[in-house]
DNA sequence: GACCTGAGAGTTGTCGGACAAGATACTAGG
DNA sequence: CCTAGTATCTTGTCCGACAACTCTCAGGTC
């Protein structure tokens, strides 16, 4: 059976500190701004070497959760986390529910077509390759406020063609991941404003050169390998996409 | 004298370990896919422990540049840096720059206003407290292509109202730290599409109800404190901004 | 020949203890 | 009251060792 062996692999028990610390920053057990037990102390109680909370803390200090300074302490970063954070990758779902809304899907549709000299190249196939293109409109409480376009390689799915069903009702993130071990690891991202054209105007019902934010973006799985092209249309006031940028503070050249 | 001593405050050695690494990336003497050495063999070749050498490898790893993974060897990410990604603070010189055009600043003006009730809670001001306001409007090539007008609390300058006049013709960045030894750590943006109205199409040269793209961001500096408010009309085909979207490849609850 | 099995070497993960370097709080002195 | 020095705490770095994991390749089996 070489279905693989997707899951459950133990992980770094660095990974389940840093998890632990993020969970006792979002609960409130250690307030913005306080300090932290110091790392001979922290690492008795969590009961790990001092070298593996180390290495827990450079990974949080680098989300910006916590700062560290030398001599003083370690204390829990103020930032307030910005929601809908570009940085971090996340469904349209998610982003509707987040904002405390019913996401729901309307209009999808998906086909299995060639892809065009364009796609191929995003998802570094043979031009005229088969791929899946899922289309689907996103509404938040019943309104329609996002057309998406998701196109992956067909011979993801080419054994078992009935996910391609399983992915107009349900985020294509979570179907990767549970129907076919397929991981997301992260994913580079491009937008621009645009007016919506008749196509685009009439499936999400609204005038025909009303604002919208076009996003294109390329997901790629652990090793590398592009998984997932999207391009979506939000309208304008739909979301407010916000992003945590780094430096300029420490430039090297 | 109390200028303030603002550089060259010796620096934790993983972070120039970490500096020389990112060089070597970028440079091209560790091409994209490559194994690097061994932890033992590169800690003894950089001169440092494997400890530190590791301190800095999380660092890079959580930067995306390169790929640890556990009994197999360390790799440089193949994710070519993208430009213009929104992830690193830069200011619009920059940007103009990295595209290969000629940057320059026109209708620039400065003025010392009274605080607006929102502005002042961006930067933590009482309100009606004055603030520094400067416009400014950046061309690339001669052809005018973002508005900005940046906002900054006003007793950072008042020993040296001077200041604001270097503001016109450089980067505000730039000013800050040279003029003042105020670093940037860290800012927060925001973006939506927009119309131009009246004002700003004036000044852009474009016609009312142009697409623009609005950026609103908060500078912080490394203590924490709101330094700089700053809003961005940028034309709608001015730039591609790109963002890389970390996860879900992980995902804790 | 193709496939599975297992030993081996190589690499990253974790551990413990120790000292160095920086920051803060307190104390003695002016 | 202020200043300077000291004591003490905290993070940064180092060393050496072992555990856990991956990959490769030789050997055996079908």
């Amino acid at each position: 059976m070489p279905a693989g062996p997707v899951e459950a692999r133990s992980k770094p028990r660095s990974i389940r500190v840093q998890d632990e610390l993020t969970q006792r920053i979002d609960r409130g057990m250690l307030p913005a701004g306080s300090r932290l037990p110091s790392e001979p102390a922290l690492a008795v109680e969590l009961g790990v070497s001092r070298a593996t909370l180390r290495e827990a803390l450079r990974a949080l200090e680098s989300e910006g959760l916590v700062r560290r300074m030398w001599g003083a302490g370690t204390y829990v970063a103020d930032s307030r986390r910005v929601a809908n954070s570009l940085d971090l990758n996340f469904g349209v779902t998610d982003a509707i529910r987040a904002a405390g809304m019913q996401a729901g899907i309307e209009q999808a549709r998906h086909s299995m077509e060639p892809a065009t000299v364009s796609e191929a190249a995003r998802l570094e196939l043979q031009p005229g390759s088969d791929v899946l293109v899922v289309e689907r409109v996103r509404t938040a409480d019943g309104k329609p406020i996002v057309l998406s376009r998701d196109i992956l390689p067909g011979r993801l799915i080419a054994k078992r063609p009935e996910i391609a069903d399983e992915m107009l009702t349900r985020s294509i993130y979570e179907v990767l991941e549970r129907e076919l071990g397929l991981v997301i690891h992260h994913g580079v991202a491009s937008f621009r404003p645009v007016r919506a054209d008749i196509t685009v105007a009439r499936r999400l019902g609204v005038p025909r050169g009303e604002l919208l934010l076009a996003i294109w973006q390329v997901d790629y799985s652990e090793d590398g390998a592009p998984v997932l092209s999207s391009y979506e249309y939000h309208l304008a006031d739909a979301f407010e996409f916000t992003v945590l940028r780094r430096g300029p503070g420490r430039r090297l050249s």
